[in-house]
DNA sequence: ATAAGTGCAAAGAGTTTGCATGTTC
DNA sequence: GAACATGCAAACTCTTTGCACTTAT
C-alpha cells in the first residue's frame, strides 16, 4: 500500500467523523507512517519536539495517536512496562509479540493455528471475537547467553 | 488444595524470603484466598476498609499483593481497563482470559493446542518462554442480544 | 535487639481534561 | 463564523516510595 492510498484513507476518515485536517495531525500521521518500529508515546512526542516540522503540543500527540487507533491507523500494545506502544497497521498483516523479559526486545510472529484455535476457543464460551493480544514473555537468546537464567527463586508453591 | 495445605505454603515461602507473618500479610493472603473472582487493588483495599480485621493500608494492600504475586499464589492479569486484576493461583490451573469489550465480563479458558503451539513459536523466535498472557476481546452472548452489534464504524482502512 | 513491616502522605508515571485561544471548513 | 483543534497546566488514576514509628522473631 503506497504512501497517497494511505493518505486517502486518513483524509477519508477524517472528513467521516466531520474532524479537521490540521497540521498537527497531518505531521503526527506521516511520522507514524515513517517508522516501523514500536514507539510510546512520549517518545513521540520527543520527536515532535525534536524535529523540524508544526508545532505538536503533547496533549495533540496523545489525542491523535488514539485517534489513528480509532481509525484502525495504529494498533498499540500493552507489553506491561507501564506505557503503551503503538505501531502502524497498514500493509502489516496482524502479528503478535514476544516480549523479552529482561530487555524488553519485542518479536513479532503470526501462527494462524492459534489465530484458528483463538476464534474457536470464542466461539465455545459464546464470544463474538472481535480481538486479541496475545504476548509472549521470556528470556531472548542475547539475555540467556548473559545471564544463566537464575533458577527460579525456589519453587514457592506447586501448584 | 486445602486451606491449611495452602496457607502453610504461604508461611513457607515468608520464611525462606525471611519475611514475618503479619497481621496485614495474614488477613490479605486469607482474603485473597477467600475471593474466587478477579479483583483490583483498589477493590481490595476497600474490602480491607470495610470489612472486619486488622487495619490494612493502601500501601500495604499494593506490597502484599505484588508479594503473592512474586510468590505465585496470585496472577496479575491486565485487562487494558487501565488497572491489573488479580486471581489467585493455587488449585486454578492456568488459563486464559476472554474479556467482553461492552460489559468487560471475563471468562476463562484453557487451550492445550495453543499452550503447545506458544512453546513452539517462542523457541523459533530464540525465546526461552516464561509466561504468556492471552486476552480474546470480542462480545459476549448477552451482549450481542442487547446490541446488536453495531456495524463498526464505517471501514476505515482496509488493511 | 534487630531487621522488617506498616501507615501516611507525598511523589511518580503515563495519560486525560477544562478552558481560553486559534484554525479549518 | 461556527464548529472544531490546539496548547497549557492542572487534574487524574493507579501505583510506588521515603520516612518515622511499630512489631515479629
Amino acid at each position: 500500500m503506497n504512501h497517497a492510498t494511505i493518505r486517502k484513507a486518513f483524509e477519508e476518515f477524517l472528513k467521516r467523523r466531520e474532524l479537521k485536517l490540521t497540521p498537527q495531525r497531518s505531521r503526527v500521521f506521516e511520522r507514524a507512517f515513517e517508522t516501523h518500529e514500536h514507539f510510546s508515546a512520549e517518545e513521540f512526542y520527543g520527536w515532535m519536539r525534536d524535529e523540524d516540522g508544526p508545532r505538536v503540543s503533547r496533549a495533540t500527540v496523545y489525542r491523535t495517536l488514539s485517534l489513528l487507533v480509532e481509525g484502525q491507523f495504529l494498533e498499540s500494545l500493552d507489553t506491561g512496562r507501564g506505557e503503551l506502544l503503538y505501531e502502524h497497521v497498514l500493509g502489516h498483516r496482524h502479528h503478535d509479540h514476544i516480549v523479552c523479559d529482561e530487555c524488553g526486545r519485542i518479536e513479532e510472529f503470526y501462527d494462524a493455528d492459534i489465530e484458528r484455535l483463538q476464534e474457536a476457543a470464542a466461539r465455545k464460551k459464546g464470544f463474538t471475537l472481535r480481538h486479541h493480544s496475545m504476548r509472549l514473555f521470556g528470556v531472548c537468546a542475547a539475555c540467556a547467553r548473559k545471564s544463566p537464567t537464575e533458577e527460579e527463586v525456589a519453587g514457592a508453591s506447586e501448584r
